[in-house]
DNA sequence: AAGAGCCCCAACCGCCTGGGC
DNA sequence: TGCCCAGGCGGTTGGGGCTCT
C-alpha cells in the first residue's frame, strides 16, 4: 500500500550543484527522457532528491531555457499578467516561452518592484501608491482580482493601463521584432487587450497560445538543428506536444541528433557558468 | 585596500492537489 | 473511501558578487 517516499533524507545532498552532478543529470535525462523524479537520482548515479533534480532541470538545464534578462516587451507581459493573475508565476511563465516561474518571480522581486514602486504603483494592487488608505484596505490583492475578474473580465485595473502608459523605458524601447502586438504603442497594446476578448481569454485560458513568438527562443548557437525542428510547428500547440512527446519517449526515440548539439550547447553554457563560479 | 552593506538568484522548504493503491 | 506519495507551486533564505565608504 502506498509509495515509497520521495527520498530518504538521509545521505542526500545539498546546497548547490556541481558540473559532474549537472552532467550527469544531463546525461540522463537526453538518454532517458524525464520519467519518475524519485527514480531520477539513483539511475542517474545523483546524491540529491529527486525534487531537487527536477528544479534543477526545469530552472537551470532544459535546452529550451532562455538566458538572460527578461526583455522589456516580457517584462511588461509580466506585469500585465500580474496585475491580473497575482503571485501566480507559474500561470505567468507559461505565457512567457523559455522562462521559469522562479526566474519571473526573482526578476519580479528584484527589479520589476522596485521599478512599478519608482513610478509610484505598488507592485500588489497595481494602483497609484498615494492612493488614500482607505482605498488601499478597501482594494483587493491581484489575486482576489484575478477570482473577480472570472466573474467580471471587464474589471481590468486603470492604473495598470497608466503603468504601461507611464513607462518612460517604453516608451524608448524597442519593440519586441517577434510579437505584432508589441509594435503598438503600449496604451494600444493595452487597450488592445481589454478590447480584444478573445485576446484576454488567452491571457487567463488555461492552454492558450503564449503572446511571445517561440521563434525568438535563445537557444545555444550551435542548437539550430533544433531550431529547424521546432520552427517548423504551425502553433505553439504543435511545438508544446512536441516537447511533451520528447519528455515522454526520450530524445533518442526520434533518432535526432540535434539534441546532442543542444548538450553541447548546454556544456558550454555549464563551463561559463563554472568559470564564472571561481 | 579593506570592510560593510546591499543586491541578486539558485536552491530549499513547506503546503497543496491529483492520483495511485 | 481514505491514506499516502509525486509533482507542482509560491514563499523564503543563504551565500557569492558587487558597490560604496
Amino acid at each position: 500500500m502506498g509509495r515509497q517516499p520521495c527520498c530518504d533524507k538521509l545521505g542526500v545532498k545539498k546546497g548547490p550543484w556541481t558540473a559532474e552532478e549537472d552532467n550527469k543529470l544531463i546525461n540522463f535525462i537526453l538518454t532517458s527522457g524525464q520519467c519518475c523524479w524519485r527514480a531520477v537520482p539513483k539511475l542517474a548515479g545523483l546524491r540529491r532528491c529527486g525534487k531537487s533534480c527536477r528544479l534543477r532541470w526545469t530552472n537551470y538545464l532544459r535546452p529550451d531555457l532562455k538566458r538572460g534578462l527578461l526583455t522589456e516587451s516580457e517584462e511588461q507581459l509580466v506585469i500585465d499578467l500580474h496585475a491580473r493573475l497575482g503571485n501566480r508565476w507559474s500561470k505567468i511563465a507559461a505565457r512567457l516561452p523559455g522562462r521559469t516561474d522562479n526566474e519571473i518571480k526573482n526578476h519580479w522581486n528584484t527589479h520589476i518592484k522596485k521599478k512599478l514602486i519608482k513610478k509610484g504603483i505598488d507592485p500588489v494592487t497595481h494602483e497609484p501608491l498615494q492612493k488614500e488608505p482607505q482605498d488601499i484596505e478597501t482594494s483587493s490583492s491581484p489575486g482576489e482580482r484575478s477570482s473577480e475578474s472570472e466573474n467580471n473580465n471587464h474589471s481590468l485595473p486603470v492604473e495598470s493601463a497608466n503603468t504601461i502608459g507611464s513607462s518612460e523605458e517604453n516608451s524608448s524601447s524597442s519593440p519586441t521584432e517577434n510579437c505584432s502586438v508589441f509594435n503598438d504603442e503600449p496604451e494600444k497594446l493595452f487597450e488592445s487587450l481589454c478590447e480584444d476578448e478573445k485576446l484576454l481569454s488567452y491571457l487567463l485560458g488555461e492552454d492558450e497560445p503564449p503572446l511571445v513568438d517561440t521563434t525568438s527562443w535563445d537557444l545555444p548557437n550551435n542548437a539550430n538543428n533544433f531550431n529547424n525542428c521546432t520552427s517548423s510547428f504551425t502553433s505553439w500547440d504543435d511545438c508544446a506536444t512536441w516537447l511533451l512527446d520528447c519528455q515522454d519517449f526520450g530524445v533518442n526515440d526520434f533518432g535526432l541528433d540535434c539534441f546532442n548539439q543542444v548538450e553541447m550547447g548546454i556544456l558550454d553554457t555549464l563551463e561559463v557558468g563554472n568559470k564564472k563560479q571561481k
